[in-house]
DNA sequence: GCCAACGTTGGC
DNA sequence: GCCAACGTTGGC
């Protein structure tokens, strides 16, 4: 099976690319968007490559690569009633929200901010430069990704 | 800190 | 099923 390429944003004050890097590996936890949760569930297989993305920061830009690391399972923070992740109407027979883990793979050389992906005519499809777009996990193409690693390599 | 864009909730 | 109100995201 083709490997799919992803976008996945994080605040770095909450958790960045240097804390996975600590770490190794992280469950992605705490996404409550559907159509996050969708891509994570359904499409996202163990080995695809992944952009870690910092948002909230000055600047906001590509950090580093990180690959997929586990199958799909439920975010086990949705029942622990004292997390801000707890979701009442979730129940373990019937999970609402389901996550990856993600390996980290590097920290790039040159920070990628979202100023030179906005100058790129190659990227410019991309989900995320595109106005209001709050979504944290996108599909990339495998010419937009090696693009990417390229400008931070 | 502001605010535009978007997603979710809940009354009707 | 509509839509107003509300909450969140995230660049600036």
């Amino acid at each position: 099976m083709a490997k799919n390429y992803w976008l996945m944003k994080s605040e770095p004050d909450e958790f960045g690319i240097l804390d996975l890097k600590e770490v190794g590996v992280e469950p992605w936890s705490g996404v409550r968007n559907y159509q996050a949760r969708n891509f994570m569930r359904d499409e996202m297989k163990k080995g695809d490559e992944v952009l870690f993305y910092h948002s909230n920061t000055k600047p906001p830009g590509v950090a580093g690569l990180m690959t997929v690391a586990s199958g799909p399972y439920p975010d086990p923070f949705q029942f622990k009633k004292s997390s801000k992740y707890f979701d009442p109407k979730s129940t373990k027979d019937n999970p609402r929200w389901f996550l990856i883990d993600v390996k980290f793979k590097k920290v790039f050389k040159n920070y990628v901010p979202l100023d030179a992906l906005k100058e790129e005519k190659k990227l410019k499809d991309m989900k995320i430069l595109q106005k209001g777009n709050r979504l944290s996990i996108t599909p990339v193409s495998k010419v937009e990704f090696d693009h990417i690693v390229k400008m931070g390599s």
